[in-house]
DNA sequence: TTACTATGTGAGTATATTATCACATATTCG
DNA sequence: CGAATATGTGATAATATACTCACATAGTAA
Protein backbone atom coordinates (compact mmCIF):
# COMPACT_ATOMS: atom_id res chain seq x y z
CA UNK A 1 0.00 0.00 0.00
CA UNK A 2 2.40 2.70 1.05
CA UNK A 3 5.06 0.89 -0.68
CA UNK A 4 2.81 1.34 -4.09
CA UNK A 5 3.10 5.20 -3.56
CA UNK A 6 6.59 4.89 -2.52
CA UNK A 7 6.91 3.62 -5.88
CA UNK A 8 5.07 6.68 -7.78
CA UNK A 9 6.67 9.40 -6.10
CA UNK A 10 10.03 7.93 -7.15
CA UNK A 11 8.69 7.77 -10.41
CA UNK A 12 7.32 11.41 -10.91
CA UNK A 13 10.71 12.60 -8.97
CA UNK A 14 12.74 10.52 -11.84
CA UNK A 15 10.15 12.40 -14.74
CA UNK A 16 10.96 16.01 -12.99
CA UNK A 17 14.51 15.58 -12.39
CA UNK A 18 14.65 14.82 -16.08
CA UNK A 19 13.10 18.29 -16.88
CA UNK A 20 14.90 19.67 -14.23
CA UNK A 21 18.09 21.63 -16.11
CA UNK A 22 18.03 24.34 -17.92
CA UNK A 23 19.46 23.04 -21.16
CA UNK A 24 16.92 20.33 -21.07
CA UNK A 25 13.76 23.01 -20.58
CA UNK A 26 14.79 24.81 -23.66
CA UNK A 27 15.11 21.47 -25.39
CA UNK A 28 11.31 20.80 -24.87
CA UNK A 29 10.10 24.26 -26.06
CA UNK A 30 12.39 23.95 -28.96
CA UNK A 31 10.78 20.60 -29.53
CA UNK A 32 6.91 21.57 -29.22
CA UNK A 33 7.38 22.84 -33.09
CA UNK A 34 8.28 19.40 -33.96
CA UNK A 35 11.07 16.41 -34.12
CA UNK A 36 14.35 17.97 -34.51
CA UNK A 37 17.87 16.21 -34.80
CA UNK A 38 20.58 16.54 -32.10
CA UNK A 39 22.22 18.77 -34.57
CA UNK A 40 19.60 21.61 -34.61
CA UNK A 41 18.96 21.05 -31.28
CA UNK A 42 22.60 21.99 -30.16
CA UNK A 43 22.57 24.88 -32.56
CA UNK A 44 19.67 26.15 -31.24
CA UNK A 45 20.87 26.04 -27.75
CA UNK A 46 24.27 26.66 -28.11
CA UNK A 47 25.95 23.95 -26.76
CA UNK A 48 28.32 21.25 -27.82
CA UNK A 49 26.91 18.41 -29.92
CA UNK A 50 28.04 15.89 -26.91
CA UNK A 51 26.65 17.25 -24.11
CA UNK A 52 23.24 18.09 -25.83
CA UNK A 53 23.05 14.17 -27.04
CA UNK A 54 23.92 13.24 -23.33
CA UNK A 55 20.84 15.43 -21.99
CA UNK A 56 18.73 13.91 -25.03
CA UNK A 57 19.47 10.61 -23.50
CA UNK A 58 18.78 11.68 -20.06
CA UNK A 59 14.58 12.50 -21.04
CA UNK A 60 14.56 9.02 -23.31
CA UNK A 61 15.55 7.22 -20.44
CA UNK A 62 12.91 8.98 -18.47
CA UNK A 63 10.32 8.23 -20.62
CA UNK A 64 9.69 12.12 -21.59
CA UNK A 65 11.56 11.74 -25.34
CA UNK A 66 11.41 9.49 -27.81
CA UNK A 67 13.72 9.34 -30.97
CA UNK A 68 13.51 7.31 -34.14
CA UNK A 69 16.73 7.51 -36.67
CA UNK A 70 16.11 8.76 -40.05
CA UNK A 71 19.51 8.24 -42.18
CA UNK A 72 22.43 10.22 -40.58
CA UNK A 73 20.05 11.84 -38.02
CA UNK A 74 18.47 11.08 -34.69
CA UNK A 75 14.91 12.71 -34.40
CA UNK A 76 13.71 13.33 -31.14
CA UNK A 77 10.45 14.31 -30.26
CA UNK A 78 8.10 15.02 -26.90
CA UNK A 79 6.50 11.62 -25.86
CA UNK A 80 3.11 13.15 -24.79
CA UNK A 81 2.10 16.92 -24.86
CA UNK A 82 1.98 15.81 -20.95
CA UNK A 83 5.70 17.32 -21.13
CA UNK A 84 4.85 20.77 -22.50
CA UNK A 85 1.87 20.98 -19.81
CA UNK A 86 4.82 20.28 -17.20
CA UNK A 87 6.24 23.77 -18.08
CA UNK A 88 3.21 25.23 -18.14
CA UNK A 89 2.42 24.41 -14.87
CA UNK A 90 5.96 26.43 -13.97
CA UNK A 91 5.22 28.76 -15.64
CA UNK A 92 1.33 29.23 -13.82
CA UNK A 93 4.12 28.94 -10.07
CA UNK A 94 6.35 31.27 -11.64
CA UNK A 95 3.76 34.13 -12.27
CA UNK A 96 1.91 33.29 -9.12
CA UNK A 97 5.67 34.23 -7.50
CA UNK A 98 6.00 37.59 -9.39
CA UNK A 99 2.40 38.73 -8.24
CA UNK A 100 3.49 38.28 -4.87
CA UNK A 101 6.94 39.95 -5.41
CA UNK A 102 4.55 42.75 -6.78
CA UNK A 103 2.34 43.23 -4.38
CA UNK A 104 5.59 43.50 -1.92
CA UNK A 105 7.26 45.64 -4.42
CA UNK A 106 3.87 48.01 -4.13
CA UNK A 107 3.44 48.23 -0.20
CA UNK A 108 7.53 49.62 -0.02
CA UNK B 1 14.89 38.58 -26.53
CA UNK B 2 17.08 35.50 -26.27
CA UNK B 3 18.19 36.19 -23.08
CA UNK B 4 15.00 36.55 -21.51
CA UNK B 5 13.72 33.06 -22.82
CA UNK B 6 16.75 31.64 -20.85
CA UNK B 7 16.04 33.38 -17.87
CA UNK B 8 12.60 31.48 -17.99
CA UNK B 9 13.83 28.23 -18.69
CA UNK B 10 16.34 28.52 -16.06
CA UNK B 11 13.53 29.19 -13.32
CA UNK B 12 11.17 26.78 -14.74
CA UNK B 13 14.10 24.50 -14.35
CA UNK B 14 14.60 25.33 -10.44
CA UNK B 15 10.93 24.67 -9.89
CA UNK B 16 10.94 21.10 -11.62
CA UNK B 17 14.38 20.83 -9.49
CA UNK B 18 12.68 21.50 -6.07
CA UNK B 19 10.16 18.77 -7.15
CA UNK B 20 12.75 16.57 -8.48
CA UNK B 21 13.18 14.02 -5.50
CA UNK B 22 11.17 11.05 -4.03
CA UNK B 23 11.22 12.49 -0.30
CA UNK B 24 9.90 16.24 -2.06
CA UNK B 25 6.93 14.91 -3.65
CA UNK B 26 6.31 12.77 -0.87
CA UNK B 27 6.00 15.25 0.96
CA UNK B 28 3.90 17.92 -1.77
CA UNK B 29 1.43 15.00 -1.65
CA UNK B 30 1.25 14.83 1.93
CA UNK B 31 0.42 18.72 2.41
CA UNK B 32 -2.00 18.66 -0.28
CA UNK B 33 -4.07 17.74 3.22
CA UNK B 34 -3.31 21.40 4.46
CA UNK B 35 -0.66 22.82 5.93
CA UNK B 36 2.11 20.10 8.49
CA UNK B 37 4.97 20.97 10.53
CA UNK B 38 8.50 19.26 10.00
CA UNK B 39 7.89 16.78 12.73
CA UNK B 40 4.44 15.39 10.97
CA UNK B 41 5.74 15.44 7.63
CA UNK B 42 9.20 13.46 9.37
CA UNK B 43 6.94 11.01 10.60
CA UNK B 44 4.85 10.53 8.02
CA UNK B 45 8.02 9.89 5.63
CA UNK B 46 9.77 8.34 7.84
CA UNK B 47 12.60 9.97 7.55
CA UNK B 48 15.15 12.42 9.85
CA UNK B 49 13.87 16.03 11.18
CA UNK B 50 16.88 17.38 9.59
CA UNK B 51 17.02 15.84 6.72
CA UNK B 52 13.12 16.57 5.93
CA UNK B 53 13.71 20.40 7.36
CA UNK B 54 16.35 20.47 4.62
CA UNK B 55 14.63 19.27 2.06
CA UNK B 56 11.11 21.88 2.79
CA UNK B 57 13.83 24.47 3.02
CA UNK B 58 14.65 23.82 -0.36
CA UNK B 59 11.41 24.01 -1.64
CA UNK B 60 10.78 27.23 0.19
CA UNK B 61 13.51 28.36 -1.71
CA UNK B 62 12.03 27.88 -4.84
CA UNK B 63 8.70 29.45 -4.13
CA UNK B 64 6.87 26.31 -4.09
CA UNK B 65 6.30 25.87 -0.48
CA UNK B 66 5.50 28.51 2.22
CA UNK B 67 5.71 28.69 6.11
CA UNK B 68 4.61 30.41 9.02
CA UNK B 69 5.77 30.00 12.67
CA UNK B 70 3.02 28.65 15.08
CA UNK B 71 4.42 28.70 18.57
CA UNK B 72 7.16 26.07 18.77
CA UNK B 73 6.20 24.66 15.16
CA UNK B 74 6.69 25.74 11.55
CA UNK B 75 3.74 24.97 9.29
CA UNK B 76 4.39 24.21 5.91
CA UNK B 77 2.12 24.78 2.88
CA UNK B 78 1.41 24.47 -0.11
CA UNK B 79 2.30 27.70 -2.00
CA UNK B 80 -0.38 27.06 -4.96
CA UNK B 81 -2.44 24.57 -6.59
CA UNK B 82 -0.43 24.68 -9.42
CA UNK B 83 2.41 22.49 -7.60
CA UNK B 84 -0.03 19.83 -7.40
CA UNK B 85 -0.78 20.09 -10.45
CA UNK B 86 2.76 19.75 -11.67
CA UNK B 87 2.72 16.14 -9.99
CA UNK B 88 -0.26 15.04 -11.56
CA UNK B 89 1.42 15.96 -15.17
CA UNK B 90 3.93 13.63 -14.36
CA UNK B 91 1.28 11.19 -13.29
CA UNK B 92 0.12 11.54 -17.00
CA UNK B 93 3.40 11.17 -18.31
CA UNK B 94 3.66 7.84 -16.25
CA UNK B 95 0.06 6.49 -17.54
CA UNK B 96 1.34 7.30 -21.02
CA UNK B 97 4.43 5.46 -20.05
CA UNK B 98 2.33 2.34 -18.53
CA UNK B 99 0.09 2.15 -21.44
CA UNK B 100 2.92 1.84 -24.35
CA UNK B 101 4.53 -0.98 -21.71
CA UNK B 102 0.87 -2.32 -22.11
CA UNK B 103 1.15 -2.94 -25.87
CA UNK B 104 4.54 -4.06 -25.84
CA UNK B 105 3.87 -6.71 -23.55
CA UNK B 106 0.53 -7.28 -25.35
CA UNK B 107 2.87 -8.25 -28.63
CA UNK B 108 5.32 -10.32 -26.71
C1' DT C 1 37.13 1.98 -50.80
C1' DT C 2 37.70 6.62 -48.93
C1' DA C 3 36.06 10.79 -47.20
C1' DC C 4 32.46 13.02 -44.80
C1' DT C 5 28.74 13.82 -41.50
C1' DA C 6 25.82 12.98 -37.35
C1' DT C 7 25.72 10.81 -33.22
C1' DG C 8 27.04 8.58 -29.10
C1' DT C 9 30.40 7.17 -25.42
C1' DG C 10 34.71 6.58 -22.25
C1' DA C 11 37.60 9.14 -19.17
C1' DG C 12 38.58 12.83 -16.38
C1' DT C 13 37.55 16.87 -13.77
C1' DA C 14 34.63 20.09 -11.56
C1' DT C 15 30.61 20.91 -9.16
C1' DA C 16 26.17 19.91 -6.79
C1' DT C 17 23.18 17.16 -3.94
C1' DT C 18 22.10 14.17 -0.25
C1' DA C 19 22.16 12.10 4.32
C1' DT C 20 23.90 12.01 8.85
C1' DC C 21 25.63 13.60 13.19
C1' DA C 22 26.33 16.92 16.59
C1' DC C 23 25.15 21.19 18.11
C1' DA C 24 22.87 25.88 18.28
C1' DT C 25 18.61 28.44 18.61
C1' DA C 26 13.96 29.49 19.85
C1' DT C 27 9.74 28.72 22.19
C1' DT C 28 6.83 26.80 25.77
C1' DC C 29 5.86 25.18 30.35
C1' DG C 30 6.65 24.26 35.20
C1' DC D 1 15.26 30.20 36.09
C1' DG D 2 15.83 25.21 34.02
C1' DA D 3 13.86 21.30 31.35
C1' DA D 4 11.70 19.86 27.33
C1' DT D 5 10.43 20.24 22.53
C1' DA D 6 10.67 21.68 17.53
C1' DT D 7 13.47 23.38 14.22
C1' DG D 8 17.45 24.72 11.67
C1' DT D 9 22.54 24.65 10.52
C1' DG D 10 27.75 23.54 10.15
C1' DA D 11 30.77 19.90 8.83
C1' DT D 12 31.63 15.83 6.63
C1' DA D 13 31.49 11.97 3.48
C1' DA D 14 29.17 9.53 -0.16
C1' DT D 15 27.11 9.92 -4.39
C1' DA D 16 25.33 11.92 -8.55
C1' DT D 17 25.50 15.31 -12.37
C1' DA D 18 27.44 18.16 -15.80
C1' DC D 19 30.85 19.48 -19.09
C1' DT D 20 34.77 18.83 -22.16
C1' DC D 21 37.80 16.39 -25.12
C1' DA D 22 39.09 12.63 -27.83
C1' DC D 23 37.65 8.79 -30.14
C1' DA D 24 34.44 5.07 -31.89
C1' DT D 25 30.48 3.94 -34.65
C1' DA D 26 27.11 4.17 -38.32
C1' DG D 27 25.23 5.84 -42.32
C1' DT D 28 25.92 8.50 -46.90
C1' DA D 29 27.84 9.65 -51.04
C1' DA D 30 31.68 10.23 -54.33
Amino acid sequence: MDNKKALVFERQAEIAKAVAHPLRVAAIDFLKDGEKCVCEIAEHLGSERSNVSRHLAVMVRAGVLSCRKDGLKVLYTLKTPCVAEFLSCATRVLKHQAKENEKLLASL
